[in-house]
RNA sequence: GCCUAUGUAGCUCAGCGGUAGAGCACUUCCUUGGUAAGGAAGAGGUCGCGGGUUCAAUUCCCGCCAUCGGCUCCA
């Protein structure tokens, strides 16, 4: 007998060999059903896998990311066994669980490649192999026979994982014909897995690296109900609608021109309004944290960017030089604003009483991206960040970043953006030469952005190699609609660039010193965060009203008043609203019946008569009287800065 | 940059080797407590751009540009 430990510390005792699926079945008939994986000494395995020894166990369900993340992976190698009989002599590359759903990938053989109208076809068949109830069964093999099974097959791709394992420490899974390399776990047989889509197709180099062969990646997602399949198709829909790329073009934020370029924004006067505010709101921050605002000019002499090392890094896949009629005289378009503010650092002789020095700008910058990065405002050519430079002493290093993090959280709050993640980007160890800077500076400048993280109690993720190649950053990643990752705010140490640009100043004794330098950007950029904000304020929170103008993006329930309390009084000046709702009816003049029902809108005026009294309504519809039209609209106006700048108190 | 897909009216899209259509939006008029209402008329497109095949190309082929979904990249 072997004793097994459950998550509540009580301890059952059952026979050596038994299985997590038939303690689970010990418990309930019910909890057996919804059982898909198990934490056997906190490593997941598989509910068949016999248990030898005294353990503690967790049962996995769907609710567990591991429980669905083995149903997904399960789903993964269902979905190969089905590629396998409908497309004899396939290769299969690696074929992992995600987020949402799995991926497999394939390489269908020399210019052939499965399409979106193949779809079908291998739903069907995954939901008839799930339906064929066939066990998965795991088994241990050794680097020989598995090398021998593999090459076989002529599973190349397989062969080159197998050969990077370690012998003793390989493991199969075979359901029906079908056998795949893998350390698991998975799910019993695949009759668990009931509801099947295929999702796209996609292009991925082996082992993600561009110079080996392009696999097909097929991504899927499946669920143990068809309605909970519906539910996710179903968001997904409703996530495509708060697209920014939709929204920004009904809203007549922004747009896109050939005739201008790829990736070159055109900001439309609704949409500069936004941009404006959200400055504005910035500006005011950094004024209470002692920024000064400079300007300085959008091209720069090529030797700025030879000093500060942007060009050797990055000067080939650039915007290339601009000539002037003088021979050899060349400017690049600024791809940052950094060299500019180290040349404004050194237009005096700096004293350690001068420092910090923080030097804000809202700087368009300019990024040959590649073509295919193109996205929305999200990835872009020409972007302004919201940039700043601080220049500090050593010492002054880490209060100085924890302000900058208090910058962040309180933009972060006043939008509401609850769910970000904090990642720390630190240096590959492995690959230094990718780096510009002293080994000591580095180390220095990683451990200060820690040492921050930890003082200020914020969970961030450490990512190696995820450096910018002068110094490590802590940057703030938020979802859009799709549920991609994108950067916004990031804070950068950097010993380098004062070395190279040989920034100086005078300290208490009288000697040089070097400054150290910070870069930050709380918003990233101005594209991106609009972009991200429309995303994310879809249906929650208007933007900002003025009394003669608003702009109100998708309302929620909560604010939902606001918006139609200020509709229904522009309306009344005749003034045109624009409102987009489900049906796509873009455009036309409002229905004052219909502005309740509306998810979003945006309504932009002049008003008429500063006089007249409009009815005043809270929520429930009971009328609360009358006021003048400017009254209200102050009032309206006031409510929401409240809101946000009770909000935005320091704390 | 790479792989896949797409590009037709303001929007969403249908169509097809014989020089274009629907719904919504827009304009004018009529009607109406079945109300994101109904009717009549109207305006709006060198069918992304450039080549080629053809008697004839929006449709077939090639190239380019842009866009979607990914990969790679992201100062």
């Amino acid at each position: 007998m072997i004793k097994i430990t459950f998550p509540d510390n009580s301890v059952r005792e059952f026979e050596k060999g038994t299985t997590a699926l038939r303690i689970a079945e010990s418990i309930s008939s019910r909890l057996a059903q919804e059982v898909l994986a198990a934490s056997v000494n906190g490593e997941t395995w598989d509910l068949t896998r016999p248990i030898l020894e005294d353990s503690s166990l967790k049962l996995l369900k769907w609710d567990d990311e591991e429980g669905k993340h083995a149903y997904w992976h399960s789903s993964a190698h269902l979905m190969a066994e089905a590629l396998q009989e409908l497309y004899p002599g396939i290769k299969f590359g690696i074929g992992p669980a995600i987020e949402n759903g799995f991926y497999y990938d394939i390489d269908a053989g020399e210019g052939a490649s499965i399409k979106e109208a193949d779809f079908p076809a291998i739903e069907k068949k995954m939901q008839e192999l799930a339906a064929a109830k066939e066990d998965i069964q795991r088994k241990s093999i050794s680097k020989s026979d598995a090398l021998k099974m593999f090459s076989d097959r002529n599973e190349t791709y397989k062969v080159e994982l197998i050969n990077e394992l370690e012998d003793g420490t390989i493991t199969t899974y075979t359901q029906g014909n079908f056998t795949d390399l893998c350390r698991g776990p998975h799910l019993p047989n695949t009759s668990y897995i009931k509801a099947v889509k295929v999702l796209s197709s996609a292009g991925a180099y082996w082992r993600g690296d561009e110079k080996r062969p392009q696999l097909t990646r097929l991504y899927g997602i499946t669920f143990p109900k068809k309605k909970m399949l519906d539910e996710y198709l179903e968001m997904l829909e409703e996530a495509k609608k708060r697209d920014h790329r939709k929204i920004g073009k009904e809203l007549e934020l922004f747009a896109f021109s050939q005739n201008v370029g790829a990736g070159l924004p055109l900001w439309l006067p609704k949409g500069t309004q936004l941009r404006l505010r959200l400055e504005e709101f910035l500006k005011k921050i950094q004024q209470q944290f002692e920024y000064q605002q400079v300007i300085t000019p959008h091209i720069g002499s090529k030797q700025l960017y030879v000093t500060s090392g942007h060009y050797a890094k990055y000067g080939k896949d650039s915007f290339q030089p601009i000539h002037t009629p003088e021979e050899g005289e060349e400017f690049l378009l600024k791809p940052m604003n950094c060299p500019h503010h180290c040349e404004i650092y050194k237009t005096f002789p700096r004293s350690y009483k001068d420092l910090p020095l923080r030097l804000a700008e809202f700087g368009t910058v300019y990024r040959y991206e590649q073509s295919g990065e193109l996205h929305g405002l999200t990835r872009v050519r020409g972007f302004t960040q919201d940039d700043a430079h601080i220049f500090c002493t050593p010492e002054q290093v880490k209060n100085e970043f924890l302000k900058v993090m208090d910058i962040i959280f309180i933009i972060f709050k006043a939008l509401d953006f609850k769910d970000f993640e904090a990642q720390i980007s630190l240096r590959d160890p492995e690959n230094k030469e990718k780096y510009i800077g002293e080994d000591e500076n580095w180390e220095k400048a990683e451990r200060a952005i820690v040492e921050a993280c930890r003082e200020k109690g914020l969970k961030a993720r450490i990512e190696l190699g995820e450096a910018a190649f002068y110094g490590p950053k802590l940057d703030f990643m938020v979802k859009d609609a799709l549920g991609r990752r994108w950067q916004l705010g990031t804070i950068q140490v950097d010993y380098n660039l004062p070395e190279r640009f040989e920034l100086e100043y005078t300290g208490a004794d009288n000697q040089k010193h070097r400054p150290v330098m910070i870069h930050r950007a709380p918003f990233g950029s101005m594209e991106r965060f609009v972009a991200v904000l429309i995303e994310h304020t879809a249906g929650k929170f208007p933007l900002w009203l003025t009394p003669t103008q608003a702009v109100v993006l998708p309302v929620s329930e909560k604010f939902n008043d606001y918006a139609y309390r200020v509709a229904k009084t522009l309306k009344m000046q005749n003034i045109r609203a624009e409102v987009d709702d489900r049906n796509e009816k873009v455009g036309r003049k409002i229905r004052d019946n219909e502005l309740k029902r509306i998810p979003y809108l945006l309504i932009v005026g002049e008003k008429e008569t500063e006089n007249e009294e409009v009815s005043v309504r809270k929520q429930g519809g009971i009328d609360q009287g009358t006021e003048k039209l400017t009254t209200f609209a102050e009032r309206m106006t006031k409510e929401i800065e409240d809101m946000m700048s009770t909000q935005t108190t320091i704390n």
